[in-house]
RNA sequence: GCCCGUUUGGUGUAGAGGUUAUCAUGCAGGAUUGUCAUUCCUGCGACCCGGGUUCAAUUCCCGGAACGGGCGCCA
C-alpha cells in the first residue's frame, strides 16, 4: 500500500483517491471518444500530467461550493478525481450548471491537471501524499440524475438488502459493492488460469434438458417448443459424457438451476457452478486439483495489486460498520482430510446429536469445524448418502460395516463449498444404482449409453462460485456476491 | 415444506392507546468556504393494506401482503 493517495473523510479515516482501481499498471489503456484518461490515471500518473490538458468522464460523486468556486468529485470505475472550477476559467454559465447538477449525474470535463493544495491537517499529523485535480475549462453534462436517489451512493445511512437489490445499479456504484464484482472476476480468472495450466479445456453443456431430476432437488419446468423440458440442475451427466468422448479433462463455469424453496444466507435458485471432470482419475486425484486451484486463486489474489485495492475498499466499508477487516489468508497445502467415519466420531465426542449414516447438518458442521479454520475435505461418505453416479470400491466399509463411496465434500467452516467424487464407470453397477434410488435407467438412456462402448474411470467436482466469494470477501449473504440474484421471491431485476 | 420475526418521510431509524410523530441522511432555498462525504440557517417530506375492540388505533387483536431470519435440502 506504499504511495497510496489518500484523503480523510468525516469519520477521520483517509480515503483512497484511487480506490476501486480497475486497471493494473500492466493493462493497456486506450482513450475513447469520451475521455483521454481515466480518473485513476490522473492520480497514478498525475506528476507527469501536471499542466497537460485532459478530458475525463464519470459520475458526480459530490460537489462543494455554491459561491464563486466549486469542487466536484468525479468518480469512474478506476478511481476518483476532484474537478476544481471557478468562473474565470469555466465561465459563469458552466459554473452554475455544475453547481446545480444533481449527485450521480454523468458528465465529461476538459481541463488542466494540477496538484491539489494539501488539506489542513491537525498539528502533529502527517499530511497525505500528493493528489491531483483537474482545473476545468469546459464541462458537458451527459445524463442528469433524478433526485432524490432511491439509494444514496455516498450516504452515511444504512440501506436494506432488498432496497439495494431493487436498485442494484446504484448499489453497484458504491465502492465496496463494486469491489465485490471485480474480485469475483479475478477469482474466476485465476481459477480458469490454473485449470488450463493443468491441461483442462473449457466446455459448455446444455442448460435446457429433457431428463427429470438426477435426484436431490426439484427442477424448473419449461416448454421447449412442444416438448416438456427443464432447466438443468448441474452439468454432471454431460461432463461425464465428455469423458466417454475422450476429452480427457474438462471444466465448465456456468449456471445451474434448482427449484428448491429455500430461504437462507447460502442458497440461490440460480447460481454459477464451477465444474471439472478428469479421466483416468480417482476422487483423491481431483481433490488434489481442487486444493491446488484454490491455493492458486488465494495466492494470486493476495499478490494482485488491484485485488488488494478491492479488499481495501471492502475493509474501509467494514470499518465504517464496526466490523473486523477481512484478510486474504492463503490456505496451506494439502488441505486437511477428515473422513466421514472420523467426522461422525468427532461430532459425537463434541456432544453433537448424530448417527452413522446421517447427513452432517449445519449445527454438526459447526462442531466439526472447531479447530479447522480453513478449507477441509470430508471424503468417503456412505454410499447411500451419495447420488447414483458416485463410484464405490467393494470392501471399503465404514465402522458400521456399511459400504462407503468415493464421494467427498469440501467445506469451509459450517458451509459446503464443493461436492465431488469418483464416478461409477461400470455400466452394470450404474444401472443397479439407478434402480436402487428409484430412478428408471430408461429415462437416463442418453447418459447410460455413454458407458456402453468403453469409458475411462473418471472423477470430478462442482464448486459453488458464490460460496467461495463469501469466504474470500466475508459476505454474510450469498446475494451480496451475485449481480442480480435469483431467490425464492426475486426474479427482477 | 416447517418455525420465528419485522413493516414509520426517497433512504435508514426513535417512539407512544389522545404527541405539532424523533433523529440522521436526502431534497429545495439562502449564507459561507482551496474545499476534502465542507460548515451554518430556513423549509419540505412518513405511521403497509383490510376488518375488529375503543369515546379515540399509526400504536391493541385478527386476517392479508411484502420483507427478513432459522431449519430441512443442497453448491
Amino acid at each position: 500500500m506504499k504511495g497510496r493517495l489518500v484523503r480523510k473523510n468525516r469519520s477521520g479515516r483517509w480515503l483512497d483517491e484511487r480506490r476501486g482501481s480497475a486497471t493494473s499498471m500492466d493493462e493497456t489503456w486506450h482513450p475513447t471518444t469520451y475521455r483521454t484518461h481515466t480518473l485513476g490515471d490522473i492520480q497514478r500518473k498525475g506528476a507527469e500530467l501536471v499542466g497537460q490538458e485532459v478530458t475525463v468522464a464519470g459520475f458526480l460523486h459530490a460537489s462543494r461550493g455554491k459561491g464563486a468556486i466549486c469542487f466536484a468529485d468525479l468518480r469512474d470505475g478506476t478511481g476518483m478525481t476532484q474537478v476544481f472550477a471557478k468562473a474565470d476559467t469555466l465561465g459563469e454559465d458552466q459554473l452554475s450548471l455544475l453547481q446545480g447538477l444533481t449527485r450521480e449525474s454523468t458528465l465529461t470535463v476538459t481541463g488542466t491537471v494540477a496538484q491539489k493544495r494539501p488539506p489542513k491537517t491537525k498539528e502533529g499529523e502527517a499530511p497525505p501524499p500528493p493528489a491531483y485535480e483537474v482545473l476545468a475549462s469546459s464541462i458537458s453534462v451527459v445524463a442528469e440524475a433524478e433526485a432524490p436517489l432511491p439509494l444514496g451512493v455516498t450516504d452515511t445511512v444504512g440501506v436494506g438488502l432488498d432496497t439495494r437489490l431493487d436498485n442494484r445499479f446504484l448499489d453497484l456504484r458504491r465502492a465496496h459493492v463494486n469491489a465485490m464484482f471485480r474480485l469475483r472476476a479475478k477469482v474466476l480468472q485465476y481459477g480458469r488460469e490454473h485449470l488450463i495450466t493443468e491441461g483442462f479445456i473449457e466446455t459448455h453443456t446444455p442448460k435446457i434438458v429433457a431428463t427429470a431430476t438426477e435426484g436431490g432437488t426439484d427442477l424448473f419446468p419449461m416448454t421447449y417448443f412442444d416438448t416438456p423440458a427443464f432447466l438443468n440442475q448441474s452439468p454432471q451427466l454431460f461432463k461425464q459424457l465428455c469423458m466417454s468422448g475422450g476429452l480427457e479433462r474438462v471444466f465448465e463455469i456456468g449456471p445451474a438451476f434448482r427449484a428448491e424453496k429455500h430461504d437462507t444466507y447460502r442458497h440461490l435458485n440460480e447460481f454459477i457452478s464451477f465444474d471439472i471432470e478428469s479421466s483416468w482419475s480417482t476422487d483423491d486425484d481431483v481433490m488434489g486439483v481442487l486444493e491446488r486451484m484454490l491455493h492458486h486463486i488465494w495466492s494470486s489474489v493476495a499478490n494482485d495489486a488491484a485485488c488488494q485495492g478491492h479488499i481495501q475498499a471492502i475493509n474501509d466499508w467494514r470499518a465504517s460498520q464496526d466490523e473486523e477487516p477481512i484478510e486474504v489468508i492463503v490456505p496451506e497445502l494439502p488441505f486437511p482430510r477428515v473422513e466421514y467415519d472420523d467426522a461422525i466420531r468427532t461430532i459425537k465426542e463434541r456432544g453433537g446429536s448424530i448417527e452413522w449414516g446421517d447427513d452432517i447438518d449445519a449445527e454438526n458442521s459447526d462442531l466439526l469445524a472447531q479447530g479447522l479454520p480453513q478449507f477441509y475435505f470430508i471424503p468417503r461418505w456412505p454410499m447411500d448418502l451419495k447420488p447414483f453416479y458416485i463410484h464405490h470400491v467393494e470392501g471399503e466399509d465404514g465402522s458400521t460395516g456399511r459400504q462407503l463411496s468415493r464421494g467427498f465434500d469440501l467445506n469451509f467452516g459450517r458451509d459446503e463449498m464443493t461436492s465431488g467424487g469418483q464416478r461409477e464407470h461400470r455400466i452394470d453397477v450404474l444401472c443397479d444404482n439407478l434402480r436402487d434410488m428409484d430412478l428408471d435407467p430408461e429415462e437416463f438412456e442418453f447418459y447410460v449409453a455413454g458407458f456402453r462402448h468403453g469409458v475411462p474411470p473418471h472423477a470430478g467436482w462442482g464448486l459453488g462460485v458464490e460460496r467461495i466469494l463469501m469466504v474470500l470477501t466475508g459476505a454474510k449473504n450469498v446475494r451480496e456476491t451475485v449481480l442480480f440474484p435469483r431467490d425464492r421471491r426475486r426474479v427482477c431485476p
